[in-house]
Parts: structure tokens; sequence; C-alpha cells
DNA sequence: ATCTTGTGTTCGAATATTCCAATATTCTTA
DNA sequence: TAAGAATATTGGAATATTCGAACACAAGAT
């Protein structure tokens, strides 16, 4: 998942899908979705944002693979795929992370670019 | 750190972080940032991707607080400011996620839904 | 079958993003 | 201080995103 053939990391797939959670509505929902699984009338009176709108979100977090869908009497049920992701990069980005210093790249910085001067390949 | 105030969830804020890695490129820059601290040039040469664009992301991914430079000589010593937030990113993005099904969420629905519909303010 | 409610789609305008070419700017060193 | 290397900025074209309005569609109730 989000990794390509040769199991390597896939930058696009992976900014498709930071793509899909780039939008503060878009947020609300799956935060919303993490409570519960919600229609789309649901969302849109707790969101205060015009169905059609939310219709629109919810297609884009569909294709990004984030929700799905099912209908479910009347109502079109929308929940989470994998709420497992969904909650860690929440948690991810409310947690208190420690600041890096200047000082502390500084040593790192200057062996590495003496790294790549020498690894200079033809130029 | 990504709350506002009052102690709450930012969508506004947290957008612009996921919107900040929501480019292949970008991406790509951060990974080589987890590894070391680079400079503009040695970015450019590692990525393929024209100096000038690169400075452009970099500005991007800065005013994003996600990394922050320091001259070193006569180069711009760039490093990311919370590796482990970036880190984490990566690794939740990359891990396998249970996937959640149709059946198990069926239920949660309902009630969900019943709870609201009692809860029904005005209308 | 019609009406109502819930949901999805389409179109277009406004805005934002991305990238390049060209040009500035800033250091370092001669 | 002039040259050169490293990095930043600007202007503009191409493209993408966002959102509302209007409309289309689907299912259940009457």
């Amino acid at each position: 998942m989000l990794k390509n053939a040769s199991g390597h990391s896939n930058p696009d797939e992976e900014s498709a899908l930071f793509k899909a959670m780039a939008h503060p509505v878009r947020l609300m929902i799956l935060r919303e979705l993490l409570k519960n699984p919600r229609c789309v009338t649901a969302i849109h009176e707790i969101l205060d944002v015009r169905q059609p709108n939310i219709s629109q979100h919810l297609s884009v977090l569909k294709n990004a693979g984030l929700v799905a869908s099912g209908r479910e009497g009347s109502y079109m049920c929308y929940y989470l795929r994998k709420p497992g992701l969904v909650k860690t990069l929440f948690e991810a980005v409310e947690a208190e992370w420690p600041e890096e210093k200047m000082e502390n790249v500084r040593n790192r910085f200057r062996k590495a670019l003496e790294e790549r001067l020498e690894a200079e390949p033809i130029r």
C-alpha cells in the first residue's frame, strides 16, 4: 500500500493522499467520520457547508481511498476505510514535537556536504 | 502547536501542513532532509529538479514550518524543524492499515443516525 | 405515478498552484 | 572591487482547485 512494485516509497501516491487531506472542510469531515459513520445530510448540518460541496469533498476523499460508502436505507453511509491511518495522522499533527536546532544540525550538514563533494561524479 | 487558543484542533492550520506535503517533489525533499540536512544545490542534483523550483518548494515548506535554514559558509543549510513529525507521517502513510468493512460500520451508523434524528433541534 | 427527501453531477467564475525563463541577490575568493 | 558560485525572486503561462447555482437522479412514502 502506497508503495510501488519495487517496494520503494511512492511520492506520487503519497502526495495524493496528503492532497486529499489538504483542505479544512475535508479534515472536518474526516474527524467527524472518526467519531461515527455519517450520511451526507448529517455532515452537511454538522459542518454548516452546503450539501453539494460536501458531496464534492466526499468524492475527493473517496478517490483518494480514504473513505468508502454504502447505501443504508435512504441514506448514503460514509465511513473511513482505514480509521487507524486517519487517527494516527491526526494524532501526529496534534502532538508536540521537539524542535531541531541549527546547532545540532551543523555538523551533520558539514559531513554530508563533504561526502557529497567527494562523491562528485563527473562534472 | 497546531491547536488554537481554546485547545481545540484547528482545521485551517492542519490543512496548511498537509497542503505543504501535497506535492511529490516536496515529499522527496522531506525524505532527503530526513536522511541529512542539505543545501539547495545538493537537493537540486539529487532530485533532478531545476534549482529555482527547488527554492520555491523549500519556501513552501518553510512557510508551513516544516523546515528551517541557516547559512553555512556559502551554502544554505536546510533541515527539518520537527524530524519526528515528518518521520511519523511517512511511517503512517507507508504502513499497512486494517480495512474497515461496511458490515462493521452498519450498526454504528444506524445508532448514530437515530441519535441524530432524536436530537433534531428546531426544523 | 407523483411527491419528497437525500444525494450526485455539471458548468462556470474565482482563485490558487506549479513551473519556467530571466533576473536579482548574497557570499566567497581572487 | 570584480568574478563566480549559490540561492532567491519575479512575471507570466498553463493547469488545478474550489464553490455555488442549477439541475439530474434515486429511493421511499403517499
